[in-house]
DNA sequence: TGAATAGTGTCTGTGAGACAATATTAT
DNA sequence: ATAATATTGTCTCACAGACACTATTCA
């Protein structure tokens, strides 16, 4: 092995062939909260969690729905690169964006070796136009999970989709789980790894987090809120417990909300905690 | 553009130099408990909380320390990577593992493009011969943070590695910081925040699973226990309070610690909740 | 008027923080 | 006897769960 004086010449010398070169995508789940229709004057709109697919119309998986996703640049952040692709793909500009995982099985690609960092967005569907693109498409979530599986059922109106993954105690002093899927028709590569992926992740930190305000818009009333929590977390909440526990996260504001054959209520706003 | 019939057919016929290449790294983290000189035939040892760095000696970074780590193959999972380098590089089998964070600043490695995805492992160093390599050295943590800095400070006995990090508060509902080196001499590539991320998930994680236990012997005291979790959180606690939040995660053995000059101990093991 | 949601009051039990008190050992 | 740690008891306060109750609107 040569030896070099310097970084400098070292750098200088380099072969950039000498190690294994793969391609990386940022795949980005991008979430958000979708009213449904209103059944009656004086019932609340059911909310809908939902997320926003794709659908491929090139090979691999074509006709296949997946995340909006692309591949990272040879000078760019992955980061940068997922919100390049929201822009993109869906013309979507500052929201909330954390990196959720990076999913590198060596088969998750058929064309060759690719691994993906996903990315979790929020957003406040209201701040979008009804047609982000034509391929992209609002899915509501619905989630049955218990010790072994999760059973996703994804709905836009026209198409669902399911897919069912198997939970494998993978260590247990932070009761972690290994994803395998075990039935999957209509999502390409290993996207219900990354959506189940992001559900659990959303769940947990709503729990202990401010992270719901990203999805809402910006006056809220407080039922509309715990709907919010209700859908996300799959069940009920009392309505005093809730409003004790976001009491010091929202301020009063003085506009109110009528027109539901209900007493009307008044809209709230996120007050942060600085 | 090409029209195909099937997906073998694109496959077939599909170009891999199409997107950019480049290389990934998978970085791993190790932290463990040590112990300190006993001061007095009376008083504890003093436990620390230590991370295994390893000397540099080839460029980049010649004579730096950094993490273990390495290039990730190109049929190879990054994590099986992870386990295949603890393998390689300190003969380390079967220990606690978890992704922590995929960095991928394009300036990070000064050769070319390399991403790394860094893991976090924890062990009870006693499980391990004491040296491991002849480049490798465990350096025990000390940390001062506050709202706006990360100050840390490596030892080894021999060498002291100092970093300072500032922290940019990124985004307010989750209290998520973007970490930014603003002093660092020893440490090779973007490792400062490697280091920086670890602990901080690892203080998170203490407090809400059971992850301390992959750092302790089968059999511990209530006081080791107690102060490692010291340790790590960087504050005291109170003795009845960690015993009660503790108590359902231990189990009493028969066993006794005696030789200290005071009371002797009942030794625990860990209770796995399931 | 009544269905539906908005909003408040209060009881109870759990659990953390705080501090005091007792127990046991090696020198 | 004493220093040091081990272990337990108990008081108080904060807060979540549970449920009851009142308020207000519009067809």
């Amino acid at each position: 092995m040569k030896e070099y004086k310097s970084e400098e010449e070292f750098l200088k010398d380099y072969d950039v062939t000498k190690f294994d070169r793969l391609s990386v995508t940022a795949d980005i789940l991008i979430f958000s909260v979708s009213d449904g229709v209103q059944e009656n004057y004086r019932k609340l709109n059911k909310k809908f969690f939902s997320v926003l697919l794709v659908k491929r119309d090139n090979y691999p998986f074509k006709d296949k729905w997946c995340l909006p996703g692309g591949f990272v640049q040879i000078d760019e952040d992955i980061e940068d690169a997922a919100k390049r692709i929201l822009k993109e793909e869906a013309n979507i500009n500052d929201i909330y964006i954390e990196q959720l995982y990076t999913f590198s099985n060596p088969k998750r690609d058929p064309r060759t070796r690719v691994i993906s960092t996903s990315y979790m967005a929020l957003i406040d569907k209201n701040k979008l136009p009804d047609k982000i693109s034509d391929n992209a498409s609002w899915f509501n979530v619905s989630v049955l999970e218990d010790k072994k599986e999760i059973f996703v059922s994804l709905d836009n109106g026209v198409e669902t989709i399911n897919f069912k993954i198997k939970k494998i105690l993978k260590e247990k002093t932070t009761d972690r789980y290994k994803y395998e899927i075990i039935e999957n028709e209509k999502l390409a590569f290993d996207h219900p790894l990354v959506i189940a992926s992001g559900i659990s992740r959303l769940k947990n930190k709503i729990e202990y987090t401010d992270i719901v305000f990203n999805m809402m818009p910006k006056y809220f009333t407080l039922g509309e809120l715990q709907q919010v929590y209700e859908v996300i977390l799959g069940k009920k909440l009392l309505d005093p417990a809730f409003r004790r526990i976001i009491a010091n996260k929202v301020e009063k504001t003085t506009k109110i909300k009528t027109g539901g054959g209900h007493r009307p209520s008044v809209l709230f706003k996120y007050k942060s905690g600085n």
